[in-house]
DNA sequence: GCTTTAAAAAGTAACTT
DNA sequence: AAGTTACTTTTTAAAGC
């Protein structure tokens, strides 16, 4: 009876830990992303969801750490792509993936898709562009994704691609390269969303 | 118009089988000629037909996964040439083994652009996968029949995971009903 | 869970030319 | 910049790690 209660013990101290280590690798990575406090929160509870509901069994612990981050990000309307995630995390691009497709789905987390327009502020800012360019990115991307143009395209590239199309139209002009730098996609990326855009804008760049 | 279920198409078929015998791989390998094996990366061998075109794992135990076949026809044609090529190496095969389709993987098109975003929602949430970072297409699980469908933007479609073609003339006629119900076709 | 096989869809990426 | 190749998703059986 007592190496039982020992083993209890043993057991209840190993779950603590790993929560601990868990809420600490969230932290970090929060404090390296520069998320605020909330998106933490939200994160943590996320981890705590998804213990309860044994989704970690099988899959490591940063891995599902990494992934409730993710979902936090987009929850809290400040999304950051797998890529930016990825760069803070020791779990691989295709793994975070996997996993939080997994926790939102047995979660319910009913996560919306995310909208193109919440990279902007973020990657205008990093590329030093004038507020007036946001605006431009944000109605190209309204007025095109309003046309179908989104289906299927990730959020960063289409992003990326507003932004170059909005800093060429108010003379603020930003290379492909630059761009594609601060969104982390290619800049044949850029150029095939870019030529999309232009043509349903009726715009002749 | 074109009915959308003019437009399905098997793209591939896998199957199940077995010729009820034991095997030594590793003597298949070296008598049939183009037999790919390599028992430290995957413990089946693997036999390619041309006419149709098909690919057989044959594994230890004697049973054999056929996949790649067009049609349930070929699946039938590309077995009945593995049989009979191991026939040809004095392999004793029975006479028609049992054969069981697995999977039937399916292309089809509802002729107009679909707006994923739209559709995400009018589905449901909770009831579809549309991540656009991580995979173009919108993962929609039916539960009559019991399929999946990827649905993309250009209105083309994927149905696997059926066992009959039917599975997906039906999955297609429910999909096309449901889009059409939320107004989300056209 | 992974390994291998086939196939489609469309997007993205990494190479070479 | 174009072209090629390859990887992402889904499904399914097989035997073994």
């Amino acid at each position: 009876r007592l190496r039982k209660w020992q083993e209890r013990i043993r057991t209840k101290d190993a779950g603590e830990r790993n929560l601990q280590f868990a809420l600490s690798e969230i932290d970090r990575m929060a404090s390296a992303l520069g998320v605020p406090r909330s998106v933490r929160e939200v994160a943590s509870v996320i981890y705590r969801r998804a213990l309860k509901e044994d989704l970690i069994r099988g899959r490591s612990i940063e891995g599902v750490a990494t992934s409730a981050l993710y979902a936090a990000c987009r929850k809290e309307g400040i999304p950051r792509s797998l890529e930016e995630i990825s760069e803070v995390s020791r779990v691989e691009r295709k793994e975070i993936g996997r996993t939080y497709r997994y926790i939102s789905q047995e979660l319910g987390l009913e996560m919306k898709p995310v909208d193109p327009k919440k990279y902007v502020p973020r990657f205008c800012s990093e590329l030093k562009l004038s507020e007036e360019v946001q605006s431009k990115a944000n109605e190209i991307i309204e007025t095109t994704a309003e046309k179908g143009l989104l289906s299927g395209k990730s959020p960063t590239g289409y992003a990326a691609a507003a932004i170059y199309a909005a800093s060429l139209l108010c003379n603020e002009k930003k290379t492909q390269r630059e761009v594609a730098d601060v969104a982390q996609v290619t800049e044949v990326t850029i150029r095939n969303r870019y030529q999309e855009q232009i043509e349903a804008m009726g715009i002749h760049g | 118009m074109t009915d959308p279920k003019e437009t399905i198409n098997i793209e591939n078929v896998v199957a199940s089988t077995g010729i009820g015998q034991e095997l030594d791989l590793q003597s298949v390998a070296m008598d049939l000629e183009g037999a790919d094996y390599d028992p430290e990366q995957f413990p089946g061998l693997v036999y390619r037909t041309q006419e149709p075109k098909s690919a057989a794992l044959i594994f230890r135990s004697g049973k054999i996964v056929c996949t790649g076949a067009k049609s349930t026809d070929d699946v039938h044609e590309s077995l009945r040439i593995v049989f009979d090529k191991l026939r040809d190496l004095d392999i004793q095969v029975e006479e028609d083994p049992e054969i069981v389709v697995q999977n039937i993987v399916t292309s089809a098109d509802l002729g107009r652009q679909l707006n994923l975003n739209a559709i995400a929602i009018g589905l449901g949430l909770e009831n579809i996968e549309y991540e656009p970072e991580q995979f173009p297409g919108l993962v929609y699980r039916l539960d009559e029949p019991e399929v999946v469908a990827l649905l993309f933007g250009s209105g083309k479609l994927v149905i696997t995971g059926g066992k009959r073609p039917k599975d997906a003339e039906e999955a297609v006629d429910k999909i096309v009903s449901r889009l059409e119900d939320l107004g989300l076709l056209e």
